[in-house]
DNA sequence: TAACATTGTTAGTCAAATCTAACAGTTAGC
DNA sequence: GCTAACTGTTAGATTTGACTAACAATGTTA
């Protein structure tokens, strides 16, 4: 029976997705405007996909009258949310700038194999939840300073130089 | 005046220029049916490309002669070879299993910006490199297993369900 | 409530990258 | 060196997601 015949969404389709859930969560109501703003696309092809989107269940659209989430597409906002989350936090955690965070967050959440988010938002958790300061934080916080192993150190690949 | 005007590659172009690269390292040669076959196009797209990446001088082609990449084709391909590793290395370090690491490294390293690759790198290369099993691998392969913290832990953000 | 401003929509175009079907060039066997 | 089989190319259609220009609905204000 075709009712949940989910197939896959491109990235835009998830962009979109994910910004009206943002305005709602925000400001209580997602507009075409804001989201072509969000989104810098013009409104004609925010009004297009919102159409798309319905047709696929994934928000409720009445033309005129706005958008909303259908429980579908609240359910992938989330997974999009918590993905983007851990890829932020990873990226800062590795001393990319903020504005490269996010943005790179922005496209690689609707690139990763599930398998993969997941194991990355287990080492995000782990590192964020160990022990004060992280052993291999400080390690690594270190090497970037000083381009040096702390202690003792064998590199396995060339130290530097291609 | 206007030689380089290095306008940005899209992923799909910055894919063939790597398969280009991969056959000729590993059999002297690339063919237009090998290449739609890696790619899983057929070989009429293959041809479209080549025509496109010829004209931004990516690559040397001949109708029905072959191709190689030009010194800018080459460039490229070893910064998207180096990129791809380390995000591949990157993830089968977390645990991701060695099919999606290397599926979401060929798409990732099309997105990520130069400051995010070599932050990455600098990161995989202070991990790799770091004195044998480095403390935070082992606390990362442990809490994997175990879904513990090995010692005292505080969790920041919410320990479990959202 | 009429007129205007704002916001949203439709219709039609475009560009990128793909496809299929038909054709052209190259290579090997005889 | 001719022909068959293979490989590669051209032409033209398709899909996705964007755009512009023109139009329609809604909201505001006097």
């Amino acid at each position: 029976m075709g009712a949940d015949t989910t197939k896959t969404l491109s990235a835009s389709e998830e962009s979109y997705i994910e910004t009206i859930d943002n305005l709602i969560r925000e400001q209580g109501y997602a507009r075409v405007t804001e989201i072509a703003t969000t989104l810098n696309v013009k409104p004609p092809s925010v009004t297009n996909m919102l159409q798309k989107l319905d047709e696929q269940k994934y928000v409720t659209y009445k033309r005129y009258r706005g958008v909303i989430l259908t429980k579908k597409g609240k359910s992938l906002a989330k997974t999009l949310e918590r993905r983007h989350n851990t890829l932020k936090r990873f990226f800062i955690m590795i001393g990319v700038s903020n504005e490269n965070a996010e943005k790179d967050a922005c496209k690689i959440e609707h690139e990763i194999d599930p398998e993969t988010a997941k194991k990355l938002a287990k080492f995000v958790e782990s590192v964020q939840s160990a022990p004060r300061t992280p052993p291999f934080l400080e390690h690594f916080t270190q090497y970037l300073e000083t381009g040096e192993q702390p202690k003792e150190c064998k590199p396995k690949t060339q130290t530097r130089k291609s």
